[in-house]
DNA sequence: CGTTATCATTTACGCGTGTAAACATCATTT
DNA sequence: AAATGATGTTTACACGCGTAAATGATAACG
């Protein structure tokens, strides 16, 4: 089963650094969201049941770790979109952005060095 | 309030051509997706809440206009991805399916021109 | 006109989600 | 040992979604 967005959201925390305790979970995540005690325990609890975590017990509390990889879950969701709004297209989908105006300069330049790279390893 | 996926089904067919019928949607997207005549009336209601669809009486019928623009509604949950999984930017998606070699030789060509336009244009 | 066929609207129902309150467990402190 | 505190687990509940059955309204037919 897919992971929600609230759960994504813990997932995030596991992400940028783990083992985490919930209770250092819930203190980086808690205030920006708004979230109590138990609803970090219930998305862990889900993320578990999901296998997306493991906990691993240490004293009196847990450990929880990620199993399911960013990177995957991050292909997962991309390609999703790409699929259902682009025909499964990423030059499409650029040109939305560049139509709306949402290509930065920075972005500009980083493309035009990746297309390079890509030249460049073509032989 | 968002529209679900298989609301989008439904709104897809009327971007590709408006106004219709129920009976004309229904034929369209029924076979493929599995649904029966009650599945899209619910879902057609549901965007009339939603107010992405209008409905315009003709005889016994209703005829569906959309109302929510394919443009407006792709720019939605294009940027929802960008922002949630690469920080709003745009090169690190493509660098992303980059390195997922998810990018064809038509992307590559296509992402060029595209480069090479704003390039132009820049004057 | 009453019956049937054709649409649309309402209601339903199980499931996941967001959000927590209630409850259980166990270590620590009186 | 009983009370307290810290954690985790279970249960709850409203709401949207996917899917459709049931019901209502109305035009057409006999």
């Amino acid at each position: 089963m897919a992971i929600s967005e609230a759960e994504a959201v813990v997932m995030d925390v596991l992400w940028r650094e783990a083992p985490r305790t919930a209770e250092e979970i819930l203190a980086e995540v808690g205030p920006a969201q708004g979230w109590q005690e138990g609803t970090v325990k219930s998305l862990l609890n889900r993320l578990l049941r999901k296998k997306a975590v493991h906990a691993e017990r240490d004293g009196r509390r847990y450990l929880y770790t990620p199993l399911l990889a960013r990177e995957q879950y991050v292909s997962q969701e991309s390609k999703g979109l790409l699929d259902r709004l682009f025909g499964g297209r990423v030059a499409p989908l650029v040109a939305h952005f560049s139509e709306q105006r949402k290509l930065s300069k920075k972005d500009i330049a980083e493309l035009r060095k990746l297309l390079k790279e890509l030249d460049d390893e073509q032989h």
